[in-house]
DNA sequence: AGGGCGCCTATCCTTTCGTATAGGGCACGG
DNA sequence: CCGTGCCCTATACGAAAGGATAGGCGCCCT
C-alpha cells in the first residue's frame, strides 16, 4: 500500500510517516506543500491514500483538495487538520474527501482509518462530527499568531508590543483571547500547546 | 551511503539531514523519536550510520543507544547532543557508541566525522573531551525538576507549591535558579527550553 | 445600511512573577 | 569541625501578567 502524507509541519509529517512505516504500510512518502504532493502523484503514479493537511501552503481551503483528487486519479484523498472546525470537516466530505482526520486522533485509530479509507470507505470520527470533540473553531488570527510567536520566544508583552509597533494593552488583549482559544490557562501553557501542535 | 538522523528537534534534524543530503550522502532519513528510529532500521534494513540525539523521547539515557545498536545490527551508532557533559560522552563511547557529536560542531566537521564513523572508526572531538567544550555543569536539582514540570504544565507558583507542600516563596526561589541555569529569561522560555531538550 | 469581525486603544484593578536580602536546617566529605 | 550544597522559609517591593469594561476604526458580506 502506498500512502502520501502532505503536511508542512515537519514533526507531524515525520511522525505520521514513521508510524505508518512502522506498521505494515509498504511505502510512505512525505511532502511539505500541495504543489509537491500534486507533482509527486503525477510523476510517480497515484497513491492508495493521500493525507492532506488543511492548513498548508497552496491549499486555499478546499481548492487544494480538488486539485489533489485530480492528480491522484480520483483515488482516496483525506483531509488532515489540527485546527479546522466541524463545518470544514463536513465541507471537505461534501467536496469529495475520503475522510477527515483531526490531529488529536490516537495513532492506532489513524492506522485503522488509513486502511479503511484506502479500501474506499469514508472515514469521519463520530464524536468530532457531533460537536463533542473539540469544537475547535478556535482558529487563531494573524495577530494572534504574531503574539504566540513572541510568547514562545519568551518575550514579555512589552517587547512583543515594541516588535509589532503596538501598545502593550493590545498585546494583552490578543494574548488573552488566544490563550482562551487554545484552552490554556496562561501564556506558558499556551506556548507549550503551540509547541505541541506545531503552531509556531 | 545510508544515514539515519534521529532527533526530536525539527530544526536540528532537518538541517543536518539537508546538509548531509547536499553532500554526497546517497540516502538520509530523519525521525523524531527513538522508537521511530528503531522501527525504521528494522524495517528498511540497517544504516551505515545512525545519529541519535541524547535527549530524545525514548532514549532513557544510554539505554536507547543499546536498543538502537541492536536494531542496526551492530553497525555504527553515534550520540548527538547539545547539552550532555563530557562524562556522558565518555559513557556513551564506553557503551559502544561509534562517536560523540556535540551540536556545536561545525558542519564541515560533521561531514568528515560521519564518513569517518561510517568507515568504522571511533570519533570524539578532542577539545570537547578535554573539558574545554561546554562543561555544562548547569545540571538541575531534583527540586528544580519538580518546579520545571509544574511550569511546563502551565501551573502557577502557588499551585506548584501546593502540589509539593511548599511555600510559594520557595517555589519562586527554585524557579529563579532553574531559569538561570537554563539560560532562560522567564518561566515561559524555561518551559520551551525544557521541551526542546526533553527535560520534562 | 447594518451587523459581524478583526483590530487597536484606553483606564482601572488584582494577581502573579521575579528579584533581593536574610535567615535556619540537614547531609556529606575533607 | 567546618565548608559546601541543597533545601526551606520570611519579608518586601517593583515589574509583569491577566482580567473587565468601553470605545473607535476599517472591512466584508448580506
Amino acid at each position: 500500500m502506498r500512502i502520501l502524507v502532505a503536511d508542512d509541519h515537519d514533526l507531524v509529517r515525520e511522525t505520521i510517516a514513521a508510524f505508518l512505516s512502522a506498521a505494515d504500510i509498504a511505502e510512505v512518502r512525505g511532502v511539505a506543500t500541495l504543489d509537491a504532493a500534486v507533482a509527486l502523484a503525477e510523476e510517480s503514479g497515484s497513491f492508495d491514500l493521500v493525507l492532506l493537511d488543511y492548513d498548508m501552503p497552496g491549499m486555499r481551503g478546499l481548492e487544494g483538495l480538488a486539485r489533489m483528487r485530480v492528480a491522484n486519479n480520483g483515488r482516496p484523498v483525506a483531509i488532515l487538520s489540527g485546527t479546522a472546525t466541524r463545518e470544514v470537516a463536513e465541507a471537505a466530505l461534501e467536496a469529495g474527501a475520503q475522510g477527515f482526520i483531526p490531529k488529536t486522533l490516537a495513532a492506532r485509530s489513524l492506522l485503522t482509518a488509513a486502511r479503511f479509507m484506502a479500501a474506499g470507505e469514508i472515514y469521519a470520527p463520530f464524536d468530532f462530527m457531533n460537536g463533542r470533540g473539540e469544537t475547535a473553531d478556535e482558529t487563531l488570527t494573524r495577530r494572534e499568531y504574531d503574539m504566540l510567536r513572541g510568547i514562545c520566544e519568551g518575550k514579555s508583552n512589552k517587547e512583543i508590543a515594541r516588535d509589532h509597533d503596538l501598545q502593550e494593552v493590545t498585546v494583552k488583549l490578543h494574548v488573552k483571547t488566544l490563550t482562551r482559544k487554545l484552552g490554556a490557562r496562561n501564556r506558558t501553557q499556551a506556548a507549550m500547546i503551540a509547541r505541541d501542535r506545531g503552531l509556531v
